[in-house]
DNA sequence: CTCAGTGCAAAGTCTTTGCACGATT
DNA sequence: AATCGTGCAAAGACTTTGCACTGAG
């Protein structure tokens, strides 16, 4: 149940990125590539600090708001989707080369489980349709205690 | 489509508060009193600022921060729901005498459409045990445009 | 009379921004 | 060379908290 295609989309996300970049005269520094190569190297739901954490073990000079702006840039460019899961801090998470997937949230040991399921997202847009809205995005998260965290409680 | 019994359980809140009040011996003072009913009165989804915004047509001393602290009592006795709809502010919403819902959020002009679906409540209890999941609570919104925005743009 | 609640302002988080300097195109 | 990007620190938005005073039980 692992997503195979996971990595496929590398070279695309490569040339997508270029593109946005080129079309908004926006510049390749080393700040950028060496961000966005941590990102999408650890995968998961990341906050900016976790990001920056990873980052500054190769460069120690980078700072915060750059993590921050470039996480943005990311998010407006399609590559990342900005999550909020309600700690106070917004999460991101590659975007490309996968299926829309909502979410299991631990909410003792924080886990966090994709989940996949086409009917749930089919029963969505008949509610949409009904209360006439074209819906662009949703996002929906069910919280609860995971096997183990049941286990131990 | 509005809920009938959304004031029939006016006493039984009240009781519920009381109760909750009671065992853990906190007090009934003015500012919640004042509070509480200002926000049980105004029904939607009501942020910090614009419950404080009204009480203080009413008493001008009361403080944020006394609204802050009893909201959240609210959200921990159960008699509200604090939500979050990623606009940077926690809003509440009246808890009792009414379904579990998800929202239909336009993103244009703010607007906010509840609705229910069993089916789709069913499915996320199957989604969840297939995980082994415990589900205590969930949220789902679907963002998008509504009819009259549709129309606009 | 005692302990919880309140107001106020200060402090905390997370995030954004203004500005001077630095780097990419 | 012209712009865009970066670091830094300051500022913002929302929320929490410490403290002395007030008030409910």
């Amino acid at each position: 149940m692992t997503h195979d295609h996971e990595h496929e989309g590398e070279e695309h996300r490569q040339a997508l990125l270029d593109k946005y970049m080129t079309e908004r005269g926006l510049k390749t520094t080393r700040q950028r590539t060496l961000i966005m190569e941590t990102f999408f190297q650890s995968g998961g739901h990341q906050s900016v600090e976790e990001v920056w954490a990873r980052v500054r073990k190769t460069d120690t000079r980078v700072s915060v708001a750059t993590v921050y702006r470039t996480m943005k840039l990311l998010a407006e460019s399609g590559l990342a989707h900005a999550r909020d899961f309600g700690d106070g801090q917004t999460r991101y998470e590659a975007a490309l080369g996968r299926h829309h997937h909502d979410h299991l949230i631990c909410t003792n040991c924080k886990k966090i489980i994709e989940f996949e399921n086409d009917r749930i997202e089919a029963l969505q847009d008949v509610v949409a349709r009904r209360h006439g809205f074209k819906v662009n995005s949703h996002k929906m998260e069910l919280y609860g205690l995971c096997r183990d965290c049941q286990r131990l409680s």
